[in-house]
DNA sequence: GGCCAGGTCCAAT
DNA sequence: ATTGGACATGGC
């Protein structure tokens, strides 16, 4: 099953480490190992090149978005004097084709949380609740499929928190469809239809539509593209979600995706680093010796 | 130890 | 049409 494949343009380490993802492990050697669906490979990049472990190459083209024609899209966001440094940070970022549930429940359990919980959560469910893929003996859980899901009390006691009711709702509307028939429809469209699921507003409806159905114009509007927006674009002023979305529609066009996805990263990482700098500068002070025995 | 988290929903302006 | 608080936990 391993096959080799031709990746220019293409940064695996930015693509999974952007905070797209959730369900992918480093391992020794630079590699990684993803599981999406019933999928559980092995990836590893040298240069241009891809190898593979445990799934076809042509999934792995499809999944990681190696048809969009990445120096194209970087060289036109680049123009945007306020976004090349974001892009130049992480070139090669691309956005990933995941399964539609599977982001659906990612991104419903990303609701004022984190990624090591979300990622904690969703590794949780994969235990308890899903089948198993082997890759040379490695096994992983999958992530369940919505029927294998249990209800919220169980949920709960996984310390899904006020996300349970969601996710269970989430899971009772995919198995009639939802998910299926938003996914042929156009992006406005299929927005409406995916914000009936309880849980699912504008942010999590705009991630669906970009991260699982591929439109690159969804701008999902968290509380770091807000910061960073807000920061470059409106001068410091609190704008509505709103007003920023439409304003990225009307800059970036169907690549606003891409933007977004490079400025969330890009002013995660940075504010990392500010706080590294922070921390080594300004020693943690030391209080009045009330904790010495 | 407290603040705030890849928000959403609902009620009260 | 906006705004504030509740919602369950846990990272940091």
């Amino acid at each position: 099953m391993a096959s080799t494949l031709h990746a220019p343009a293409f940064s695996l380490a930015h693509t999974l480490e952007s905070g797209q993802f959730f369900r992918f492990l480093p391992v020794t050697g630079g590699a990684f190992t993803v599981h999406t669906g019933r999928r559980f490979f092995r990836v590893e990049q040298a240069g241009e090149t891809l190898f593979v472990d445990g799934a076809p190459a042509a999934f792995v083209r499809e999944f990681f978005s190696l048809d969009h024609d990445l120096p194209s899209i970087e060289d036109s966001l680049r123009r945007d004097p306020k976004l090349r440094p974001a892009i130049d940070a992480h070139t090669g970022l691309r956005l990933i084709r995941q399964d539609p549930w599977e982001c659906a429940a990612a991104f419903i359990l990303s609701i004022a949380s984190n990624i090591p919980r979300i990622s904690g959560n969703i590794a949780d469910l994969a235990r308890t609740y899903g089948g198993t893929s082997t890759l040379n003996g490695l096994e992983s859980p999958d992530f369940p499929r919505p029927h294998e899901l249990g209800g919220e009390r169980d949920l709960r006691r996984l310390r899904l928190g006020f996300r349970a009711a969601y996710l269970v709702q989430a899971a009772r509307l995919a198995k009639g469809g939802i998910l299926d028939d938003a996914e042929s429809l156009p992006y406005e469209e299929a927005k409406d239809a995916l914000m009936v699921i309880p849980g699912v507003a504008e942010k999590v409806a705009d991630c669906i539509l970009l991260f699982a159905f591929g439109h690159r114009a969804a701008f999902p509007v968290d509380t770091w593209i807000r910061k960073v927006m807000i920061d470059l674009y409106f001068q410091g002023r609190r704008t509505p979600d709103r007003a920023i979305r439409a304003f990225a529609q009307e800059r970036w066009g169907g690549l606003a995706g891409y933007a977004q996805q490079h400025l969330y990263h890009w002013s995660r990482k940075t504010a990392a680093t500010v706080r590294r700098l922070r921390a080594m500068q300004e020693p943690p002070r030391l209080r009045a010796s009330t904790s010495l025995p």
